[in-house]
DNA sequence: AACTGTGAAGAACTTCACAGCA
DNA sequence: TGCTGTGAAGTTCTTCACAGTT
């Protein structure tokens, strides 16, 4: 998972399991689709193919939301899609500011997502004095100065950072001032925030990192060279602070040190 | 999480649960910044509270891994800078393409983070010929017709598709035709490839529609107004499909109909 | 004295397998 | 007959709490 909430335990929010409530939005974007197709029902297990994931687990899943299918037929594509809508609070409309207008925040302004479902991009904000005035996605960007009465007049709660990671924290300390209880982070920062309001936060290398993860085991598995050009990066390396007789990983191999 | 895992099921590679290897780049990190500031070593409680996690598990992770720590001091920060990185396969470089050159794809071309994990972006691939040959972050954009000698001649094993929904999955299957094991998806599709072949998903407007279901909760909480501009999105939903007598969520409010 | 490393308990999540209903 | 909804079993992840080590 590349993202994770921080703050707010692991207190389940009126009985739907977090792990439920990350996928809603897969079933969602699944359910979506066919219904564009007019497609009229669809049974757990085609639903389930759609969204990737396995049919007992929808079926778990949607148990939490209450009984909407028909046993024997199936789930109304139509229906489902309003119960998970409301439940996911998408029914009524989301405005969002996006802070830092570089080339992410430009793609997240232009991203065709957000305002098919309820987020509506309410103002770009970006510290650049060059960049104020100009359109980006049919807005013109805002300097941060207006940021708190932007928040205000458009009574935002939900805030994506965008910024540089220098810059994220004291952005964020501003959202929060302003009002804004939810947050979407795509700064490489841990963000401190006050009891209340919701950080969630993608980190794009930390995906590629995981990939690499799994992707070194197979290269070692089929005893194929891994593909890249050498164990350069290996170079800027620490020696063992000090003493011996360390336990290495298994402990089958005693921790080798590199060059 | 924003996040999932494709294939290969709840095999633990090489004993480390997937739950710790999704947080080591997020220790890394905190490492990193100790290390540029010269921090010579730190305690789980320390480290832990940089990366946004508590200590117990920040030490029961570590204990996979194997004993790096010392006991009354701390982790020497260089060492283990080197041991996770080593872990995560960044000690070596990886090669990637991205493929799909919007403003998605160009963010993540001039995404600093990226090469200074061991990861190098060894081409950009766009599939209209009216980008070809402009650079983007430094490298020319090189047409998709060209995926797949690009892919072999560089030994790529790494892919990331920042193309529109409807051209991923056509992507998606040359870049596995053509070697690539390991797919980092911006499109919001399900992916269908073979086994053996791992795909992580990031898709951004999940995350927002997850802090929205918490925003909502939070909303109804503290009986404020929704600071949404009325309930607009509301408007194109079905009705009950058949039938009565079906149990709402919670068992106690009876399903209630919009408009 | 301070802090790691880890068994064991507990919580969350997933999967199984089948009763129950259309 | 076919498919949902769900207790129960199984698995993974988290947290506790303390023994062990420097």
């Amino acid at each position: 998972m590349a993202t994770g909430r921080t703050h707010r335990p692991a207190t389940r929010s009126r009985g739907i399991p977090e792990a439920t409530v990350a996928r809603l939005p897969l079933y969602l974007r699944a359910l979506t689709a066919l219904s564009e197709r007019s497609v009229p029902t669809v049974s757990s297990e085609e639903l389930a193919a759609a969204a990737g994931v396995n049919s007992a687990k929808l079926r778990k899943d949607f148990s939490y939301l209450g009984s909407y299918g028909t046993r024997g037929v199936g789930y109304d594509v139509e229906y489902l899609v309003y119960q998970i809508s409301r439940e996911l609070g998408l029914t009524q409309d989301w405005p969002v500011v996006i802070v830092g207008i570089g080339n992410l925040g430009a793609a997240l302004a232009n991203y065709g997502g957000f305002a098919s479902r309820g987020f509506r991009v309410a103002a770009l904000i970006d510290a650049d004095p060059a960049m104020a005035g100009r359109p980006v996605a049919g807005l013109p960007v805002r300097h941060t100065d207006e940021l708190e009465s932007i928040i205000r007049d458009n009574g935002v709660s939900i805030g994506v950072i965008a910024t540089p990671a220098g810059a994220a924290q004291q952005v964020c300390d501003r959202l929060v001032a302003a009002g804004v209880t939810s947050i979407l982070n795509f700064a490489p920062t841990v963000l401190a925030v006050p009891e209340g309001v919701d950080v969630r936060k993608v980190d794009l290398s930390i995906e590629l990192q995981i990939l690499a993860f799994h992707e070194q085991r197979k290269a070692g598995e089929e005893t194929t060279a891994p593909s890249g050009a050498g164990a350069a990066a290996a170079a800027a390396v620490a020696a063992r602070p000090a003493a011996g007789g360390r336990k290495g990983p298994e402990g089958d191999v005693p921790a080798v040190m590199p060059a």
